[in-house]
DNA sequence: AACGTTTTGGATAGCGCTATCTTAGCTGCC
DNA sequence: GGCAGCTAAGATAGCGCTATCCAAAACGTT
C-alpha cells in the first residue's frame, strides 16, 4: 500500500514529519516556520510553505494541544440563546475569533451559577487559548477557577462601576447611563409617573433599574411602587402580564419602561387588545432594539445595544491578549443609542 | 504542596500513571477501567474508582484524542441562531450530549454551502466522535468530506422521501405533510384562493411549498400566481412587506400560508396597521409556533414543529450510534401538530 | 493429560506535535 | 586570534493517553 514516498505513519495522515522531508528540513523547523516562531530564515519558511501547501499538511490540533498545553479553543459564555441580544454578541465574536484560527466552545448557562461554574470546568479541561464570558458578577468558585487557570479572559457587556490596578478586560456599555438617559427622555415628553417593568432581574437589568431610579431621584419623582420586578424569564407573553397589572395601580402609571424588548412588544400587544392608546394614555419603551421592534404598532422607542460590536471587539481584544501583545486600556465603552419612536 | 507521593510531572497535572500508582495497578488498567473498557476484574475497577476519585483525576481530552484518534467533540452544523427554531434544536441537542459527556462544536452555516463545508472541514480536524447537521441536502464536496470521514452522522429536521438501503440516520418531520395539512386546514375553512409566501427559500421552506400545491392542486385550486417566494432571510419586516405585495393582487387572495411565523406576525402587524381585518378579509398562518404568536392579535393559527424533540432525539440516536449500538430504524419522524388559532 | 481457546492484566510503542537543550556558525572586541 | 555573546537549526525528550501485542491464568475439550 506504500506509494512512492516513504509515508509509513500507521495512519495515513499527513504529519509534520512529512513536510519537513519534503522541505529538506527537520521536524521542530517545520514546526517553527508554520507557527511563525522565533526568526527562521526566510528561504527555509519559503520551502516549508511549499512542501506544506504540495502535500496538503494541516496540524492536528489534539497533538499541539498536548504538546504546549494550549488548544486553539475559545471557551464562550453566554446566559441565553434565546434572547436575540446573545445570539448577535456569539455570533459577532464567533465570526472574529474563526478569522484568528480559533475554534468556539459555547457554554449556555441558562443565568445559573452551578451551571456556569460547570461550563467552565469542562472547557477549562480542553484548554483553551482565551475565555469570552457576559458579565462581571460569578460566584466565588467561578473566578477561582479562572483566575487559576491562568487563561486570558474578555468580559463582555458590562462595564465595572469603578476601576482599579486588576480591572479586568471589559467591552460593553454602562448600563446604569443607558437606564438612566431612558428614563430621563421620558421625563423630558412631560411623563411624571413612570413604571421600571423588570424580568430575569440579571445584573444588567439591575443595573438598568439603578439607573431609572437615579433619573427619577434628581426629578424628586422615585416611588419604589414603580418598581415591578420578575424573576421569571422575559417574554411576550410576561410584558403582556406586567402591563395589565401595572395599568391597574393608583395613582395611575403614565410611562414604562421595559428592561427588555420582548416585554415591552408584549405590552403593546397587549394594549392593542385592550384598547389602551399608546402613547397617549401610556408610554411604552423598551431596550436592546430587539427584531420587530419597529415593526410594532406603534413603533417601539428603545435602547439599540451594540452587542454585535461588543462581540467583535471583545474578541479581537481577547486575540491579542492570546498573543501577548500589550492593552493600552482593559476597558473598552461601546456606548448605546436611544432610538426615539411612536410609542413615547 | 504534594505530600507524601511522588508525582513529578512537569505539569503538576494528575495523570492516569498517578492514579495507577495510587491504586496499584498498571496505567493500562486504569485506562480500561476509567472507561468500562473489557472485562477488568470489578475489585480493580473499583479500587481505580476510589483512587481516581482521591487524587480528583480528569482525563485530558488532547491526550485521548491523540491517542484514539477520536475526541469527545461532537459537530453541529446549523443554519442559523436568528431563527429561534434553530435554538431551540440546539439547546435540546447540546443538553443531551452533555449529558453523554459529549463536548459540542457549533457551525453557524448562514446557508451558505461554502461555509458549511469550510466548517466541517474544521470541525473534521477535531476529530469528533460524531456529527449532527440540519437537513439532508449538502453538496457533494460536503457529503465527501462526511462519508470519508467515517464519523456517525444524525441529519435532523428532514426526512427523506424515498427510503433505501443506505439511507442516513435522519431525525424529523415530513415538512411536505405539514404544508399540506395546514392548507387543508384553510382549504376546510372555506378559503379559496389561497397564497404560499415564503422566503429564504431553504430546502424546509421548499419542501413545504410542495405540500401547499398538493392540497390545492387535489381541489384544483393551484394558480402559480399564488406562489410568492423571496429568497431574502425571513424576518417580520419582508412579512409586512409580502403581505402588501399579495394583498394587492387581482382576483383577490383570502388566504396567506407564510413558511414562518416570523413573516405571519411581521403580516398580522402590517393588516393591523392598514386595518385589514383579519381573518375576514385575510385568512393568515404561519409555521413553526414560534415565540409571540399565542400573543399576537389576533393570535395566529400555525404548525408546531417538534424541535426540540428532534434535537433531543437526534442527540440520543447518535450516541447510540457512536457507543455502536445497533439502531433498528434509521429514520424517526417525530409528526407534528396544527394549532388553530384567531387569524384563521 | 495434553492441547486449544478464551480471559485478564501488563509491557511496549506510539499518536503528532512542541519545549528545551545543544551544537554549529557567526559576529564583535579587546 | 581567541573567547564571550549571540543566532539559527537540529536532537532529544516528552505531553498523557490508548492500540496492540504478549504472557499468564483460567477454562474447556478430546
Amino acid at each position: 500500500m506504500r506509494p512512492t514516498l516513504q509515508r509509513q505513519r500507521s495512519t495515513g495522515r499527513v504529519t509534520l514529519s512529512d513536510v519537513a522531508r519534503i522541505a529538506g528540513v527537520s521536524p521542530i523547523t517545520v514546526s517553527r516556520a508554520l507557527r511563525g516562531e522565533r526568526s527562521v530564515d526566510p528561504a527555509l519558511v519559503e520551502r516549508v510553505n511549499l512542501a506544506s501547501a504540495q502535500l496538503g499538511y494541516v496540524p492536528d490540533p489534539a497533538a499541539r494541544a498536548l504538546a504546549s498545553h494550549r488548544s486553539n479553543h475559545v471557551g464562550i459564555l453566554i446566559p441565553l440563546l434565546s434572547n436575540a441580544l446573545f445570539v448577535d454578541l456569539l455570533e459577532a465574536a464567533q465570526r472574529t475569533l474563526r478569522a484568528g484560527g480559533f475554534q468556539t466552545l459555547i457554554g449556555v448557562t441558562h443565568y445559573d451559577d452551578a451551571q456556569e461554574q460547570q461550563l467552565l470546568r469542562e472547557q477549562l479541561l480542553h484548554r483553551p487559548a482565551g475565555l469570552l464570558i457576559t458579565g462581571l458578577d460569578h460566584n466565588a468558585a467561578t473566578r477561582a477557577l479562572m483566575a487559576q487557570s491562568q487563561v486570558p479572559c474578555v468580559h463582555m457587556m458590562d462595564l465595572p462601576s469603578i476601576t482599579d490596578a486588576n480591572t479586568p478586560y471589559c467591552v460593553g456599555f454602562r448600563q446604569t447611563d443607558a437606564g438612566a438617559a431612558l428614563t430621563r427622555l421620558l421625563l423630558a415628553g412631560g411623563r411624571r409617573r413612570i413604571a421600571f417593568a423588570g424580568a430575569q432581574l440579571d445584573p444588567r437589568v439591575m443595573q438598568r433599574l439603578y439607573g431609572w431610579r437615579l433619573a427619577l431621584q434628581e426629578h424628586g419623582l422615585y416611588d419604589p411602587g414603580l418598581e415591578w420586578l420578575n424573576p421569571a424569564a422575559s417574554s411576550l407573553a410576561l410584558g403582556g402580564v406586567m402591563f395589565e397589572q401595572i395599568l391597574r395601580q393608583d395613582p395611575p402609571v403614565d410611562a414604562i419602561f421595559f428592561c427588555n424588548d420582548d416585554l415591552a412588544q408584549g405590552a403593546l400587544l397587549a394594549a392593542l387588545r385592550l384598547g389602551i392608546p399608546v402613547p397617549q394614555r401610556m408610554a411604552i419603551a423598551g431596550f436592546n432594539d430587539l427584531t420587530g421592534s419597529d415593526q410594532m404598532l406603534p413603533t417601539l422607542t428603545t435602547v439599540r445595544t451594540p452587542r454585535a460590536k461588543i462581540g467583535e471587539a471583545a474578541a479581537t481584544m481577547l486575540v491579542s491578549l492570546i498573543r501577548g501583545e500589550v492593552q493600552t486600556l482593559p476597558l473598552v465603552d461601546l456606548g448605546f443609542e436611544i432610538v426615539q419612536r411612536d410609542s413615547t
